[in-house]
DNA sequence: AATGAATGAGGCTTCATTCAT
DNA sequence: GATGAATGAAGCCTCATTCAT
């Protein structure tokens, strides 16, 4: 939302060979970012970090990005996005309400154990970025909790779990999956992430009222 | 050696108008820097701000602490131990052991209801600080986990719930109920707090195996 | 890599008005530098006094040395070198050794006659710069001074002197002719530094051994 | 001048023990003052550090010295009286005024010799605290260029050297000396310097045109 | 489109000096 | 006489942003 510059309008007027290297190059700025954020945080990165890394000049990354904070909104947008898409359909293969669940908390899980960078960009970075950026935070977090609830209410609907604060259960999953994630990150512990997916789902299913007898069911999938 | 100052004797003339003016001066810095980190944000937070706040001169404040980390150190670390306090007592006075964790638990909540500042300060600004915080952040988390899976232990072993991997329900709880309260500051919702513990609790309890009798039966108290 | 900036070409245009303009912006720093720094000393100079003076700001001085420290240093290793330069050129005119010292140490004296503000920054401002540059001045002196001892081992060699210890002799001369500049410096006796070396330059090859014949024979040159 | 503060007049009215204890402080200030100086320079010095190598309090200091360059001041004089006191008493054991110059020039050696503080004092911070103290240093080589000239001005008068610029052979066998004793400051060469004395000896009394006779002659004496 | 030099506000820290007790 | 807390002026350096080329 007014973070677009220049950018595309003016590049997609000349041939398609620029408009592509353009956008080209705009996306390798966006990477580099992204992996530079990630690595030394929002405030300890400097533009030129940014421009050394993408390959570029200082002025070359001005032209596409009005700000160091544009460049770090549409990351979050954008990664949230992409996770967001690959959680979708990864729920869409699903029927069962609880699976659905299910397949949503393993996505994210799987997505972060795959790229601790993402992790570290979406869940420490956002607030190492300062109050300016609770906005972003807060609508981030926001969406994976209510995407949670929404397959809750589905599940208490069908009455395969009793009625519960559903609201509430978003947030405390959300928040629990994201600790693991963070220890995970910050500690290294454990060695491999994916490891603690079992537990963890017997737990957060536990703590709906799911049947221990659907829990241990569930399978492994995917 | 130099750490603490006079006690304060002699502040108190002035009846006590301001609890404030009653302190020392290197407490009345760590109180506005408390205050100002948690407003602004660890990297926000100038350290003329922090002067101001206090009362005093820039210079002032380095006659008291070496470096703007220090401060923020010095109050990481006795913030955590006053929680910390808060909490054992709390502990103390229930001999049941999921009613010990239960304690634990609603002591925290509790706590950061009150003190929408201490709870930034802990769990948004330690990370804002950067990278070179890691260390006291999950120092920080870290305490907290163990201390919820010390509890839970102590009922796997009196069998009041099932075996489980109790250092990651701990590392779970603790990210859950963190996400809550983040969300309280952050979004603002719920109004008030307090109102958010008791589903969250049993949620919590639920996870943990609780059989729903005991859960609803542990007290109101608080 | 990065150390010259682009030759000066374009600058010419205007002329010549003041060879100033023409330099490079890195030159500009560099000749502020030098003045500042002989005119006020290393410590008591500021970064924003050598950007003022060099018609930039604080900022632009930055983006071409990386500290105070590195500015001094490439004075003074240009600035030795300079001379240095200037001295093998003189020496190398001559083929008599006893000539050859003669040009050495005559060179340096000129120069310095000429350059007050060379004397100051090479003499008395290494020291003022602080322990730190004790390696630089420690390194100048020593090249100075071996350079003198040099063409004493060549004249000891051709028999045109007895031998003697060209190494401490050569730290002698040098500080002997260094008090004498530095006395013209500070105290501004002589009137014209120059008229001092004839009697300063018998003094020296006397203490060398040099016969008187040869003394007075050795000719007035420059 | 102008340097001393209450000090003197006030600690003298009361009892003697009173100002005994008084001039003692005075001087563990001007002890710690000339080490912490002769260690980290001038400028590297804060009046914190001398205050506690004094082993008082900072405003104990200012109760003695208005300021830090008074105490430098102060340092520098009562040093060069020292000093010369000491040239004094050596030169008046001889009688013979090539030996009186010999006598002079031993001892200022052998004192830097046996005190490289010292030496490091008078002849590096002097430069290293900055225009401010030209005055002094100035004055300090003048005296000790003149207190040199003076004694060649007898041995010529005597006819025991040839007529010459004595003044300018003050100033550069000083500046000789000086070099030799840096160089033995900065860069530990020679190990021991007390055995290059006989060799610059030898240069500096043969640059003045004394007869290789007599320099071999004068013995090692003290 | 891109470059990279330049800007300038602002940040953290140091330190000589003052002053109430 | 002494203490040590407090002051405030600098000082060095960083960095997001601008702009001429």
């Amino acid at each position: 939302m007014g973070d677009e510059k220049r950018g595309g309008a003016q590049a997609e007027k000349r041939g398609g060979a620029r408009a592509e290297k353009s956008r080209t190059r705009r996306e390798q700025i966006l990477d580099a970012a992204f992996n530079t954020f990630a690595r030394r945080g929002y405030r300890d990165t400097a533009m030129d970090e940014i421009a050394a890394a993408a390959e570029t000049s200082k002025g070359g990354v001005y032209f596409h990005f009005a700000t160091k904070e544009a460049i770090f909104r549409e990351l979050m947008r954008s990664t949230a996005d992409r996770l967001a898409a690959k959680v979708d359909r990864a729920v869409a293969a699903e029927t069962d309400p609880i699976a659905k669940a299910d397949a949503a908390l393993r996505t994210v899980f799987a997505t972060f154990a795959g790229h601790r960078t993402m992790a570290r960009l979406l869940f420490l970075d956002a607030l190492g970025a300062g109050r300016a950026f609770n906005d972003e935070t807060n609508a981030l977090h926001e969406r994976f909790a209510r995407m949670i609830a929404g397959y809750l209410d589905e599940a208490v609907a069908e009455g395969a779990i009793p009625p519960l604060d559903t609201r509430l259960t978003g947030v405390a999953w959300f928040g629990a999956l994201n600790e693991v994630v963070a220890r995970w990150l910050m500690a290294g512990e454990p060695a491999r992430l994916e490891e603690t997916y079992p537990p963890l789902r017997a737990l957060l299913l536990r703590s709906a009222g799911v049947p221990e007898a659907r829990i241990a069911a569930t399978g492994p999938a995917r």
